[in-house]
DNA sequence: CCTTGTTATTGCAAATACTGAATGATATTC
DNA sequence: GAATATCATTCAGTATTTGCAATAACAAGG
């Protein structure tokens, strides 16, 4: 049987800087000790855990009681595997409770989902680096699974600058063109645009108001994207803090209609723009 | 202005006790500070936390800076304010990913709430303390919004031995009676039953399969729990790991068809005991 | 503008959590 | 079934983090 190797990584770069760098190093280790039982598939033992995130066993042991104390991981006795336990749902839920964008988005997120027959996301975005799935709806057929298809993928992380949202964080994002194409030759897409052709787009983007990507990050799909800003008075003219995302079919969308989701789309991250209390 | 103060509380009692007996104390203690931003209505600053949790505010300023770097929580330069943040989504997306109870639920939930216009809820059972709301399916009127309702009550906590689920606990659990009692004086009903009330309900549980709670524990409200049991091998006998929930209004629940919710809930909890991988 | 209260942040000494090797426990192989 | 390999756990010394106090930023009020 062949064991993939997960790939470690921390939030922002290195589990080893990370922990020499904190005060609190012990947080570090835990929270790479979470997202790596987020990772995997099958519940780990000690030393798989901490080979992989290369950590003494004893002290590896000791974080995992600790957040086993915590019931954020879960621990067999008899297989002495852990994983990811409930508690983590609980955080998750606190965060949900508070969100306003989440709140605030997801009526427009149902409303577009059904009238154009796509998928809708609502997206934070952080900084250059990445995003995050807050808010979901799917639509089509499946309408009677949307609760739990909701569930499994609101937290889903993607590279910032991928797709459709990646064109509008370039655009609107003020960040140098140098630093752009060193994290756009980081990206995986099914079929890549030259770092020129994305430019081009990046910049019909701010034109535009919103990005679109055809087929580039999944063959077939169209996907659309609107920025959205967090008004903190001061700085209105900052980066765009989420962003809206519509992801259906290129053909089906050229049938429902791509210039009128494209209107709505904008339309809508112009309404949440300022609603939001900084 | 009145502020409430936040009860603070480690996941199994005191957080002073938790951070002396164990190896990783400032895990304990991060854990804490999550749960207390977690239950906050607000951003907290350093002070209010620190306080709140009893620790010293250097020790908490390090916590939070560690949590920043991580992402689990969010702190906004201007006010000084620490949040939870998007990061925790991700964690709770790994855990559901991989929860077998969770996705299994999901269909004969769906089922049921729509077949019966109930509310019905997937919990896991941890020991005589407390349960979590891992799957939701709301039916009625807001069909539409299900997908985000789900999202917002997953997580939720509830005291392992109130309403019908704590019934099934009391029944299937192989408590003392004690141990019991000193757990169920602790509970807050809306109309509480006596313990004798409430032991005689238990044994009837046991009897037949299901927990019912008839307006104890919110008044007007049906509830009706069934117990899972997650087939280890070794020791079905063991306590239920699980539940599947009903809840309704009792009056709407009469015209329903209650009998008729009974025994499907009874048949899908049947269903899925075994069914789940120990 | 200075005072006064609050809050966030740093420095230093001491307690203690982390490391690495040794021990037990368990699964696997011959 | 004994031997072996792998894993989980414990233990003792040391480098580190913690706790306290002092300092620095900040807001409110006189």
């Amino acid at each position: 049987m062949i064991k993939h190797k997960l790939v470690a990584s921390t939030a922002d770069g290195d589990l080893a800087r990370a922990v020499k760098e904190s005060k609190a190093p012990a947080i570090s280790r835990a929270a790479a000790v979470l997202r790596l039982l987020g990772r995997s598939d099958v519940p780990l033992g000690l030393q798989p855990i901490s080979r992989e995130l290369g950590l003494v066993p004893s002290t590896c042991l000791y974080v995992l009681r600790a957040l086993a104390a915590e019931e954020l991981v879960s621990f067999d006795p008899d297989t002495k595997r852990y994983a990811l336990a409930a508690g983590v749902l609980t955080l998750a839920r606190g965060w949900l409770r508070r969100d306003e964008f989440s709140s605030m988005a997801q009526p427009p997120l149902d409303r577009l989902a059904q009238e154009f027959g796509v998928t809708m996301l609502g997206v934070e975005i952080f900084g250059i680096d990445h995003i995050i799935a807050v808010a979901v709806s799917q639509a089509g057929a499946n309408q009677r699974m949307g609760g739990f298809q909701l569930a499994t993928q609101v937290g889903s992380r993607f590279p910032a600058l991928i797709s459709a949202t990646g064109r509008c964080i370039a655009a609107f994002g003020g960040y140098g063109e140098a630093q752009l194409e060193a994290k756009f030759n980081t990206l995986r897409w099914e079929d890549p645009p030259s770092f020129a052709e994305w430019i081009a787009q990046v910049d019909h983007t701010r034109l535009a108001g919103f990005g679109i990507d055809e087929g580039n990050y999944i063959a077939g799909v169209t996907v659309l994207a609107a920025p959205v800003w967090k008004a903190s008075p001061a700085r209105l003219g900052g980066k765009p803090s989420h962003a809206l995302v519509a992801i259906g079919l290129t053909a089906a969308l050229q049938r429902a209609g791509l210039p009128d989701l494209q209107a709505a789309l904008v339309a809508a991250a112009r309404g949440m723009t300022g609603q939001l209390g900084g």
